[in-house]
DNA sequence: GCGGACTGCTTACCT
DNA sequence: ACAGGTAAGCAGTCCGCG
């Protein structure tokens, strides 16, 4: 596959700066030898560029540098200055935030780039490809170029076609996305602590007791116990198959052999690893008297390292909200190990009914090495779908795997941003520089305190709807700015003559000279996913390991260009543009409306739309052809067929509806029966009617059903008028704390049941999950200290008549007559 | 002192 | 810390009410 195939591949997985050698040091994984390898760079140093010569401590080199400056269209006549060490730039910026507080600007308004990490300035400059394999020449890492990979992508360019001036933009993401991806040997760990009490978790920074147990499993299935012989139990062979276990009377002696297991890995993978069980190994290991040098752990800002492997923490990766809304789509609601394995392997964390401390040591391995395993399995799973993700995040990214799979979606592309104007020795723009030139948005937000209008949601048509077409506009936003050639330097730029060049009402201008960066990058990537990922992510003549490589890179792409036009219209985005931002939901509520209008023309009946879909009921096929035809002519955008239904059940609300694909899938969206926070009774009541409507095919169909969703509602209705539910949890909302209890202005129900539980020695706070009933006296209780008799069970009605309402209203069944009426009529 | 009309806060969803 | 738009429930405030 690759030209030479004696040499070992290195895939570059990570790049950081070395304190102690005070040099860039390469984490290379030899995909033969399965371990991983590094490479030193000394040579290269850390730098900034300046206005003019600089004289603060610690400058080894400074010379002239000629950037050009997209903003104001111009070359510019700067310095590079190269540093000692990058903490003289650190160090320089503190004193710069100092100067700020005092109203001093002088040092900020001379200086530039100084805020880029030193380990992601040497990948921009050396454009270090990160992910792809390299072997070693003579004193450098050398690119090895793969031949299978590269007739791909040469067949990809001359399906594709772009224009000469982004050829070589298309061409790079290409590579990035067809060259072959190692399978990385890893190994998970999880930690098993005896606990002070049954009301908080250990804390790691004390690591004042015991570890019990830590399992190990690698992705190969080797499975590994190392249990600590606790006083008051008998040592005794467990019956847990193709496990090694190892006991140990010495806590520390434990503690090394793990250091040593994990030495063979070259990548070690945990579930909140980063703020739980590495650093509480870390501290029982110093309180253990193991010296430091020993311990292969070390705590950095936001990260956990294992010195000799590469350490990911699925606690942060699957947290990335942007994974969670656009690869996994939003399949798990909370980031808990439990929720996530349930949703993406069907299976989750043990219920052992008792807390660790006792367990029976047969009891507690089980539970342990459940974890361990869901924890690789969720690596493993789908021919290793997340760590693929990871490295071809890591390739778009020109970011370390280790980084990426802990930052958010923002430092992603503005981190692909950045490598692409070092690569073309572009001037990286000062925030401050482009709020000044580009000026203000000119929309006003629907909802208050926001900056600028967004979105058409397009009143629903209520009722029935049978035989409904959904179509959408593929990729709106990035298709826009591709089109419009939209970016922070191109919207409103400098040149007169390009001030005619508007659209959509909108008060801002695109140049007319200059290509942006931004057009080009999310434009190539909007056109590879809709030109050659999608198909070949459902291909099925290819066979399943390179198709779900090749689902891997599609989702990746949709990652990035979903997030690509948020980004620009977030205060805190170092290249926020509000006017780009603006200008991206303006064109599109312009081509969203004008499609309508077209459509409705064409006699086609819209029932509804959201942002840049729009529900068509029973359309002829010809009428709906034309309508794409003319999206394509007018925008030069494909408006395709999405979705079929069966029929739709549009309430009288947005963003609230349901509808039947023609297999029978039902696709509910925003209706209350399907929020996290509903309690389970109602959830399961839902769900069951949910099948009912699966077998709807007509409107004869309806009428039966409508019976039998009347007599589950009704059902539910009794139970509770008779407080005769099985199980008491199963009227708990569960509902998110976003920040600790003493941070909110006023005290919302969830608010009040936490309070409740910290009083009583529960610890709950930012982040946790709060479950609670509504008791009588306009009151709620955490549901764990909940009687029967209290339940306000007046409440509970009103919130079933307003969940089913959704749906009854369109199905028009009258709550009052139907439900109410029936049911008195029955109980008496 | 209590309830209705109102605003604002909070969470969870949709695209 | 990607955006704006929508629904829903509750907290809190103001005002009228002999």
């Amino acid at each position: 596959m690759f030209t030479n195939k004696v040499i070992n591949m290195l895939y570059i997985v990570s790049v950081d700066y070395n304190d102690d050698l005070n040099c860039i040091v390469l984490k290379l994984y030899n995909s033969e030898t399965e371990k991983l390898e590094y490479y030193y760079d000394e040579k290269f140093k850390s730098h900034f560029i300046a206005d003019e010569p600089m004289t603060i401590k610690g400058i080894v080199k400074q010379e002239p540098i000629a950037k050009y400056n997209a903003l104001h269209d111009r070359i510019d006549k700067l310095v590079k200055v190269s540093t000692e060490t990058p903490s003289v730039i650190a160090s320089m910026n503190r004193q710069m935030k100092e100067d700020e507080k005092k109203g001093d600007n002088t040092l900020r308004s001379k200086v530039r780039e100084n805020h880029i990490k030193f380990f992601q300035s040497y990948i921009y400059d050396k454009n270090i490809r990160i992910g792809m394999p390299y072997y070693r020449g003579k004193e450098d890492l050398l690119f090895a170029v793969d031949d299978m990979a590269e007739k791909t992508v040469a067949e990809l360019m001359k399906l594709i076609n772009p224009t000469s001036a982004d050829i070589d933009v298309y061409e790079d993401f290409a590579r990035l996305l067809e060259y072959p991806a190692p399978n990385f040997k890893r190994i998970s760990l999880d930690a098993e602590i005896l606990n002070e009490n049954d009301k908080q978790v250990p804390d790691p920074e004390n690591a004042n007791m015991p570890i019990l147990c830590v399992c190990l499993v690698s992705n190969i299935g080797e499975k590994f116990a190392f249990v600590l012989v606790q006083e008051n139990q008998a040592k005794f062979d467990l019956n847990i198959n193709f496990s090694k276990v190892s006991f140990f009377t010495d806590e520390a002696e434990m503690i090394r052999a793990i250091f040593k297991l994990v030495a063979e890995y070259p990548f070690i993978v945990t579930f909140n690893g980063d703020d739980f069980d590495l650093p509480y190994i870390f501290n029982r290991a110093l309180r253990l008297g193991i010296p430091l040098a020993d311990i292969p752990i070390s705590m950095r800002e936001k990260m956990t390292f294992w010195s000799g492997c590469v350490h990911l923490d699925l606690y942060k990766f699957f947290g990335i909200r942007a994974m969670q809304t656009y690869a996994f789509a939003a399949k798990y609601k909370t980031i808990d190990l439990d929720s996530i394995s349930r949703a993406l392997l069907g299976k989750g964390k043990l219920d052992v009914g008792k807390w660790v401390n006792t367990m029976s040591y047969e009891e507690l391995v089980t539970y342990c090495m459940n974890d361990a395993e869901l924890t690789i399995e969720l690596t493993t799973y789908n021919d290793s779908l997340v760590m693929n993700l990871i490295l071809v995040l890591a390739r778009l990214s020109k970011m370390p795997v280790d980084n990426v799979s802990r930052k958010s979606i923002s430092n992603w592309i503005r981190s692909m941003i950045y490598a692409e104007h070092r690569k073309r020795n572009f001037l990286i723009p000062r925030s401050e520089e482009i709020i000044e030139l580009k000026g203000k948005t000119s929309t006003t937000a629907k909802i208050k305190g926001k900056k600028y209008k967004g979105a058409v949601v397009v009143e629903p048509v209520f009722g029935i709807h049978f035989k409904t077409e959904v179509g959408d506009f593929a990729s709106l936003y990035p298709t826009i700015i591709k089109n419009y050639n939209l970016g922070y330097a191109t919207v409103n730029c400098i040149h007169e003559s390009c001030q005619d060049n508007k659209f959509a009402g909108l008060p801002h201008w695109v140049c007319k000279k200059q290509r942006a960066i931004e057009s080009q990058l999310i434009g190539s990537l909007r056109d590879l996913r809709v030109f050659w990922y999608k198909q070949k992510g459902k291909d099925k003549k290819l066979d399943k390991n390179k198709m779900n490589w090749y689902k891997v890179s599609e989702q990746s792409i949709k990652v990035f260009c979903n997030a690509a036009y948020g980004v620009f219209g977030d205060e805190d985005f170092t290249l926020y543009c509000p006017p780009f931002a603006e200008y991206v939901t303006g064109i599109g509520r312009w081509i969203i409306t004008q499609t309508i209008q077209k459509a409705q023309e064409l006699g086609l009946e819209v029932i509804y739309g959201d942002t840049d879909s729009i529900f068509i009921k029973n359309p002829p096929k010809d009428k709906l052809n034309e309508l794409m035809a003319w999206t394509k002519k007018s925008f030069d955008i494909e408006f395709e067929l999405d979705k079929s239904y069966r029929y739709v059940c549009l309430s009288k609300r947005k963003k609230n509806y349901i509808g039947v694909l023609e297999d029978g899938f039902v696709d509910v969206k925003g209706m209350t029966g399907k929020k996290k926070h509903t309690p389970k009774m109602f959830k399961d009541a839902f769900n069951t009617t949910k099948e009912l409507l699966a077998q709807v095919y007509t409107e004869q169909d309806m009428n039966i059903r409508r019976n039998e969703i009347r007599k589950i509602v009704k059902t539910t209705y009794n139970t509770l008028k008779k407080r005769s539910w099985t199980n008491i949890e199963d009227l708990a909302f569960h509902v998110s704390l976003t920040k600790n209890v003493e941070e909110y202005d006023t005290l919302p129900q969830h608010v009040k049941a936490a309070k409740y539980l910290i009083e009583k020695g529960y610890a709950v706070g930012s982040g946790s999950t709060i479950d609670f009933i509504k008791v009588r006296g306009k009151k709620v209780k955490p549901a764990n200290l909940t009687r029967v008799d209290e339940v306000d069970v007046d409440k509970y009605v009103d919130f079933l008549k307003h969940l089913f309402i959704q749906m009854l209203e369109p199905l028009g069944i009258d709550w009052d007559k139907e439900i109410l009426g029936i049911t008195q009529i029955c109980s008496y």
